[in-house]
RNA sequence: GGCCCCUUGGUCAAGCGGUUAAGACAUCGCCCUUUCACGGCGGUUACAUGGGUUCGAAUCCCGUAGGGGUCACCA
């Protein structure tokens, strides 16, 4: 039988990781065995609907390279995927199910609440005569359709494909909500149908369903349908405590490609999050990721968001980058920083590749282009190199009649004039190298050499800042 | 509180009765090097806890502790 598994999202917000972890799981589950990827989306609390918020869902999936076979704008079975659109089959379904007394009409206003918690419904309205419902169901009383978990002794169990069997006993149930008094099915209803409906043969969703999926199943049962099989996935943390949500920030997928990191390392990385490969492979791309994922891989205990490791990924997919593909996604840093157009970026481009490891460093690592002077002296003292101000000033002064007489402003012949002055002064080649790109700079550290940042700033600047440095070493003497 | 679930280094994560308990990130040290990076090499660090079962337990069972989930006309 073919697989069939789907990506359920409600439209209230942005994309969560933690959702698109599911998403991709239930995608990759999906591919990895040759069936089909649904998308369908559960907006029957009309009062959570949030505007755009199913174009975020989509763009996201887009930018993940997450692509689905049936859903909204590919419809395939001659119906909606959309569940509020689907209001009159949950209707026909409910009365279904009431017939063969899986479910009942309830006319019950609110509920008694004891300090405790809360207390179970007890079912009066299911003890009503058939002729006492219809009756009120005449005169237009509002009512909901609740499941009608049975009052024996028995148990539910189902096994899951990753935490094994699941028993909850009837008594431990409650006769939850199906169909809402506006006449919307609840989450509990409009899955089972939907996913029974669909063809879903594969739940995949996070494990908060795991101790409800047995009521969920009494629904399968009682309509004689065949139930899937689950797949519950352990929540992604943002410590041992604390789920990874929205209300503790940035875990949204738009946030962190803000942030500067790759699409792909993004899903590479969450990819990670709960699953690992036989292989130990880390680095995976999307057809990686369907060639080895495989539900016993899939972990059972919650994972921690670990940022540091999320970095790491993305360094190591820039460093993979060609120049030309870095500057495709670094130009809005580029320009958004203080160097924006005014150098050339195909010189900046593999100085950046190895040091850059989320976009956004891009600035901080390239403003002091721009912003030159009042530097620290005492930068030019470097133990290792065996310099300091003096040695700079004896280096510099050197350097810079040297660099005036240079013809042109080839960085092979600067490197050499560089060596030769140093020689000629009696100092070695690091000395003067070191000194060399603290003045030109005023950075202790830089993304390139010495003259590799010469070559950036032209020969203009770099014999402005050289004569600035000098006169700055010597009154600081 | 009832019920369901979880527990290997700081983090991810192998492991499914016999291993010197992998690997990765982070961290520390060394090497390379005209800085910083990259890269290379090496080190520190883990089976929550108490009982069983067994010749033998990270692996199986029970309890304890800690943590998460759920108990809505939200999903």
């Amino acid at each position: 039988m073919e697989v069939r598994t789907r990506f359920a999202p409600s439209p209230t917000g942005f994309m969560h990781i933690g959702n698109l972890r599911t998403a991709l799981y239930a995608y990759l589950y999906a591919r990895a065995n040759g069936g089909k990827f649904i998308i369908r989306i559960e907006d029957t609390d009309q009062g959570r609907y949030v505007e755009g918020a199913v174009d975020v869902i989509f763009n996201t999936l887009k930018q993940a390279g997450i692509d689905y076979d049936e859903g909204p704008g590919k419809e395939k079975g001659g119906y909606s995927y959309v569940q509020s659109e689907r209001k009159a089959i949950y209707k026909q379904y409910a009365e279904e199910l009431i017939r063969r007394g899986g479910a009942y009409y309830c006319f019950c206003k609110g509920r008694d609440m004891t300090d405790g918690g809360t207390v179970k419904y007890d079912k009066r309205c299911l003890r009503l005569s058939k002729e006492e419902v219809a009756e009120r169901l005449a005169r237009g009383e509002s009512y909901v359709v609740r499941q009608n978990i049975p009052e024996t002794d028995g148990v539910s169990s189902y096994t899951d494909l990753v935490y094994g069997e699941i028993s909850v006993a009837y008594k431990d149930m409650e006769d939850a909500v199906l169909l809402k008094s506006d006449g919307m099915p609840t989450y509990n209803f409009a899955n089972v149908v939907d996913d029974h409906l669909m063809g879903i043969t594969h739940v995949i969703r996070g494990n908060e369903y795991l101790s409800s999926t047995p009521k969920y199943n009494l629904i399968y049962d009682a309509f004689g349908w065949e139930r899937p099989q689950y797949i519950h996935l352990p929540p992604i943390m943002k410590d041992k405590e604390r789920k990874l949500s929205k209300r503790y920030g940035d875990a949204n997928f738009d946030d962190f490609v803000k942030k500067g990191y790759l699409p792909k390392a993004i899903v590479n990385y969450i990819a990670l999050l709960g699953w690992s490969p036989k292989n130990n492979d880390e680095m995976l791309s999307m057809e990686d990721l369907i060639r080895l994922f495989s539900v016993d891989g899939v972990n059972i205990s919650p994972a921690i968001f670990d940022e540091a490791k999320l970095r790491w990924l993305n360094a190591s997919y820039i460093k993979n980058m060609s120049a030309e593909e870095f500057l495709g996604a670094a130009r809005p840093f580029l320009d958004a920083s203080k160097v924006g157009g005014k150098y050339d970026y195909a010189l900046l481009a593999p100085l950046l590749i190895p040091r850059v490891e989320v976009l956004s460093e891009i600035p901080s690592l390239v403003d002091f282009l721009e912003e030159f002077g009042e530097y620290d002296l005492s930068l030019f003292t470097h133990q290792k190199m065996k310099t300091d101000a003096a040695v700079a000033l004896k280096a510099l002064e050197a350097a810079l009649p040297a660099i005036q007489a240079m013809d042109g402003w080839d960085m092979t012949v600067l490197h050499d004039l560089l060596a030769a002055t140093a020689e000629s002064i009696g100092l070695k080649k690091g000395q003067m190298l070191w000194s060399f790109r603290i003045a030109i700079t005023g950075h202790a550290s830089t993304p390139g050499g010495a003259t590799e940042m010469a070559a950036l700033l032209g020969k203009e600047e770099t014999l402005r800042r050289l004569a600035y440095s000098i006169a700055r070493l010597k009154e600081g003497l």
